[in-house]
DNA sequence: TTTTGAAGTCTCTCC
DNA sequence: GACTTCAAAA
């Protein structure tokens, strides 16, 4: 397949040669385990050894015959596929590689690759990812002429959206329309014509958005017996991580996937449901026993992770959630401290707190790698990114912009996509915008152009453009032919053939680069680094197939240190933080309207999710936990008549009762922060904290 | 028709 | 403070 390479986990060395299930799990972790088949649920709160059941069931799977390959792992993110396979390789070795695992999406593009020719699926199609997607909503829109209406028409982006989730919860558009953009009703009919044309766009021209990886899928195996039970028969078992956050879509594809056997476990958390913006319906897990009578139900409530202080705070914050699975969560670990709220004058005492603490903790012993900071929205850190450069603090960052939606990459992949797909009109008026003398007219002629020549690869050659074009037509054509004809006479030597067509593109792209953009150098870096991470790929296909699934997490490696560290901070949304832990966690910018957002605020099931999405964040500490607020927020929202600077109203007076209180006096030091080495011992803290007021 | 500059909008989370 | 859209100039 075109992208195993991606299930592979790096090679470590097995630990130890023995395991004891018995020794190794508590008594309801190893009922999950040995469960011999057939439906099971287990209900897993935060730190209670999810992961770890789950990679021992694998084992034990693999241990009593089940061949690995005939083992499917679904996980809602990357990061919780990588982390759960090279766990289960260490448990039991080399063999779990062979375990098929990843998200839904890679897996039903897997799935598609292999059986959606035997489907009338094109075996060549390309994937757009979420831009891409809203471009060629914007692509329709401009078509049927709703762009220009008096009447504020929807854009690319809310289209997406509304038509995404309705794919996803399968709710009509009427009704989705109805409950959350009732600004919109007026154009119900457009709206249907819209997605009507945005469909068999993608058809004809060979493309396939992320939901489409889904929905396909489905149909394999909902339209065709004979298909679905081939589907069916590849897998024995099949393990779902974070089923709280899966959607209609995707449970109906469990369904069709483990209607045979019925080995199918899943695992989740009703408390932690954060993806609803997605369609996923945390209801999925409290419906699962209906779907599949006679379920076992495993409820894992014993907490490994956190302190009992941490806990009590975290319990009591989803305590005010409604909640039908209800654990309440307990440890062993005793002792602690209370976790600490923390009053900042500004944006910048808090910066200043976080990162004095941090290099306190790092001075007795915590390794930087232990610690993490977190935030609502991946914009929110900035100001704490600036300080850590300044104080050389090697940091990565999860989530927030990542590297492949910065223009000047996605310009380059056009150029790639439209030799793999010669349909991909995406790429293809991408590609004419940025050209010098075309605009929006010329580039639609072209593709009209190009579509009456059934998208012939020569058809931009022959295309005769308008004078002021022509210069422009004649590079790209020239540059066109050049990739081709590399192309035509490659059969041999294709480790070099992508990073060599980069190179090919980057002749006329990176003359376009410097005149379209200010700061052409860390752009044209970023191209260095595109074209190193193309060379690891077998073809074309597995390149751009990967970077739609399996986007590198982030490239620009702020660190003061270089790429190679391996001891650095981690800063992430609370989101991308989902599923890992650390020693100490800050949680910064815990006011009203930032966490909870603001746009939440009026509805009161998005408003549970932000809930939910806080007890995540704290859930992440194992010994330290720190909730920071500024007091004084500048922001033009503060015009709004919504008051920006409140104490987040999830922090009441009960969460605050089990927690500490620290409020930063005035500012002891008027200098900036003098450069800090980590190694350095660090400013003491205490001191400023014991002017602490309440508690 | 394209480009450029200025006003205006809206801020996220992820595959 | 970044990005999009709109309006006027080349």
């Amino acid at each position: 397949m075109t992208d195993t390479r991606l299930y592979i986990p790096k090679p470590r060395t097995v630990e130890g040669g023995t395991r004891d299930l018995s020794t190794d799990l508590n008594p309801e972790q190893l009922r999950a385990a040995i469960h011999p088949g057939g439906p099971l649920l287990v209900i897993a709160g935060a730190g209670t050894g999810k992961t770890r059941t789950l990679v021992y069931r694998v084992a034990h799977l693999i241990d009593t015959g089940t061949p690995p390959e005939r083992i499917l792992v679904l996980t809602f993110t990357r990061r919780a596929a990588g982390e759960m396979l090279s766990r289960a390789e260490r448990l039991v070795g080399s063999a779990t590689a062979r375990v098929h695992g990843g998200t839904f999406h890679s897996s039903g593009h897997r799935l598609l690759r292999q059986f959606g020719p035997s489907a009338g699926l094109p075996k060549d199609f390309s994937i757009l990812d979420q831009g891409d997607a809203e471009d060629l909503m914007q692509l329709s829109r401009g078509a049927l002429g709703f762009g220009s209406k008096e009447k504020r028409f929807p854009k690319k982006e809310t289209l997406h959206h509304i038509y995404s989730r309705h794919v996803n919860t399968e709710i009509p558009v009427d009704d989705l329309l109805h409950a959350e953009y009732p600004q919109f009703l007026d154009w119900q009919q457009e709206i249907g014509r819209l997605f009507a044309d945005y469909t068999s766009r993608k058809q004809e021209r060979n493309l396939l958005d992320y939901d489409d990886l889904l929905l396909y899928w489905l149909l394999m195996l909902e339209s065709s017996e004979s298909l679905a039970s081939q589907i069916r028969a590849l897998y024995d078992h099949v393990l779902v991580d974070e089923y709280q956050d899966t959607n209609i879509l995707q449970s109906r594809i469990l369904q069709a996937m483990c209607s045979g056997h019925r080995n199918l476990t899943v695992v989740g958390d009703d408390a932690q449901g954060i993806y609803s913006f997605r369609g996923a319906n945390f209801r999925n897990i409290l419906d699962f026993p209906r779907q599949f009578p006679g379920v076992t139900l495993v409820t894992l409530e014993r907490n490994y992770r956190s302190t009992q202080p941490i806990l009590d705070t975290t319990n009591t914050l989803i305590s005010r959630a409604e909640q039908r699975f209800t654990k309440n969560l307990w440890t062993e670990r005793t002792g602690g401290e209370m976790p600490w709220l923390v009053t900042a004058r500004d944006e910048s005492q808090q910066t200043r707190f976080i990162v004095d603490r941090i290099l306190a903790l790092h001075e007795e012993g915590t390794p930087l790698k232990e610690m993490a900071v977190l935030f609502r929205a991946g914009y929110m850190s900035a100001d704490l990114e600036i300080e850590l450069v300044n104080r050389k603090i090697p940091f990565e960052k999860w989530g927030g912009l990542k590297f492949l939606e910065a223009s000047h990459v996605k310009d380059v992949l056009a150029f790639l996509r439209v030799i793999e797909n010669p349909r991909d009109e995406v790429s293809w008026y991408r590609i004419f915008m940025m050209m010098p003398g075309i605009g929006d007219v010329t580039a639609r002629q072209i593709m009209a152009n190009m579509q009456e020549r059934g998208w012939d690869p020569d058809a931009f050659t022959h295309y005769a453009p308008p004078p002021r074009a022509r210069d422009a037509h004649a590079k790209l054509s020239g540059m066109l032919r050049a990739l081709r004809r590399r192309r035509a006479g490659e059969t041999t030597a294709q480790e070099k053939g992508i990073a060599e067509e980069i190179g090919i593109i980057r002749d006329l792209y990176d003359g376009l680069l410097k005149e379209r953009y200010d700061r052409p150098d860390a752009r044209l870096a970023d191209l260095d680094q595109l074209r190193t991470i193309a060379a690891g790929y077998p073809s074309r296909s597995a390149f751009l197939a990967a970077l739609a699934l399996e986007p590198p997490q982030n490239t620009q490696d702020l660190s003061g240190g270089g790429d190679s560290e391996d001891d650095c901070l981690v800063l992430s949304t609370a989101h991308s933080a989902k599923g890992k832990e650390w020693d100490a966690v800050f949680l910064i910018w815990c006011v009203d309207g930032w966490f909870p957002s603001a746009r939440c605020i009026d509805d009161e099931a998005q408003l549970e999710e932000e809930r939910r999405l806080m007890y995540v964040a704290m859930t992440r500490a194992r010994n330290h936990l720190y909730c920071t607020y500024p007091l004084n927020v500048y922001s033009s929202r503060r015009s709004s008549d919504y008051s920006m600077d409140q104490l987040s109203r999830f922090l009441d007076r009960g969460v605050r009762e089990k927690m500490q209180r620290v409020t930063m006096g005035e500012d002891p030091v008027a200098a900036p922060a003098p450069a800090v080495d980590p190694m350095l011992p660090a400013i003491d803290l205490r001191a400023m904290m014991k002017k602490r007021f309440g508690g």
